[in-house]
This record gives C-alpha cells, structure tokens and sequence, in this order.
DNA sequence: TTATTTGCAAAAACTTTGCTGATAA
DNA sequence: TTATCAGCAAAGTTTTTGCAAATAA
C-alpha cells in the first residue's frame, strides 16, 4: 500500500513487484497479485484498464480521467473533471443501471513530441 | 471481415474464432490474430479495450462510447453521441497531442437487472 | 517464380491458483 | 491453537511468433 501510494505513476503488477522487492527482496509476483485484488476489493486502491493489455493500479480512488501516450504507454491524470452529468443524461437514455463511467484520452505526450519518436 | 460486420457483439477474438471455423474449419487462431491486427491497423475495424482482460473488435470504425455489463460482460453501443467538445477542451488543459478518447460506462443490463444475477 | 498468407505448434505475457510452511490473532 | 497470509511453482488465459507448406500475384 506504501509503495502504491508513493508512486504517482500509475505501475502495473510488475511494476509494484519491482519496487517492493527492494526492501523485500523475497516477495512474490502471487503476493503482489492477491494484495492487489484485496486492496482494490475493499476499494482503498483503484484499477484502470488501458489499451495495452496490462492493468495498473493507483491509490487515488476518487473518480477520475487519465491520458495515455500512444507511443510510450505513459499514463497519467487527466486535468479534466469528472462528468457526473454524464451517468445521470445516459440513465434517461439506457435500460442499464448505469454505475458509472471510465475515460481514458489517448494521444502523445509532450516528451514523445519532443523526442519526435515514431 | 464478413464476419465481424455481421455479428454486432462486440466480438473477442476467441468469438470470431469460433465463428470463422463453422465455415473455414481449418483456421486457425494465429490466422484470426493476424488479420485482426491488419484489418485494425488499416482502421477497417476498430478494437475495444474492456475491463475484463480480452481484446474486443467491431465493423463500426466511428467513435462512440460501449456500456458493459459488470455482471454478465455484455458490450453494447451506448445511445450518446462521442463528445469531439471534450478533446478540444483538454487540448487547452494538457501539454500532450490529443488524439481523441474512449469512454465506456459499466452497469448492469437489463437481462441481468431482471434476472437479479449475482 | 516471387511475394504473401496460412496452419500449426511453441512461446510469450499477464494473471490466478494450490499447497505447504510461516506468521498473526 | 486456529485463522490468515506468504513463498514458490504450476497452471490458466489471452496474444504473439517462427517456420514450412499452401496460395496468390
């Protein structure tokens, strides 16, 4: 929970295993999985999905977009706020029971520009 | 490419998979890989990131937003219009190249509301 | 013939699970 | 002591890839 918290970027499962195994250098990938799925049961971390086939977890747990560059795969938060009004207009318009709803931007971050990667 | 403009279910490609081999049965699912990620990269068909660890496709390569079914998965068009005003608005928030966003909402579906699944 | 695509099987990437031993209550 | 959690390794799921044979240009 430390280390997720500490990191403001967003790590996938490897990611958190990596950092965790410097002060824990006996962890295991199957701890870091099950305390995940635990902590984002309980709801104290969150979970996003992006495009790229892994999921990353974050401890900010309040409703939220994030940007994701298409050339490096950064994610981050969107300066953007939530749109409630949104659930509330596809209520009206849906037979579903609308819980809520996830963005993600997608687009080139200024270091991809700069770098002009391809 | 016959099939997945046919099927309007947002299709994992385990699906079109199955649904290839009742008229090729030989094909195999490498093959089905292949030319999704062809038909994708020509943006012929476009590709659905859902929570739920699969990729999705679908024919209708115009934006717009999906609802998915937290209980039994389903992936569904939502009746809203994509919001071009959104990446203009982020465009002036974030120092990225925005390309545009997906949105999808989550809720439970009408079949799963009536059926009281858990 | 030369280039492209396929089937097949193996491998890769990410995540989950079973089991035994360690730790905590 | 009893319940919970960890390490480890095996297995599960989804996707990608190498290669020789088949098909198309």
């Amino acid at each position: 929970m430390q280390i997720i918290s500490r990191l403001h970027t967003h790590p996938s499962a490897e990611d958190i295993y990596e950092e965790a195994r410097k002060t824990m250098p006996n962890i295991s990938l199957g701890t870091i999985y099950r305390n995940l799925d635990n902590l984002s049961d309980d709801g104290v971390i969150s979970r996003i999905a992006v495009d790229d086939g892994k999921m990353r977890f974050e401890a900010n747990t309040k409703k939220h977009y994030h940007i994701n560059c298409i050339k490096c795969g950064k994610v981050e938060d969107a300066p953007i706020d939530y749109n409630h009004n949104l659930d509330s207009k596809l209520k009206g318009l849906a037979d579903y029971r609308i819980m809520g709803h996830n963005t993600e931007f997608f687009g080139i971050c200024p270091d991809c520009i700069k770098n002009h990667k391809l």
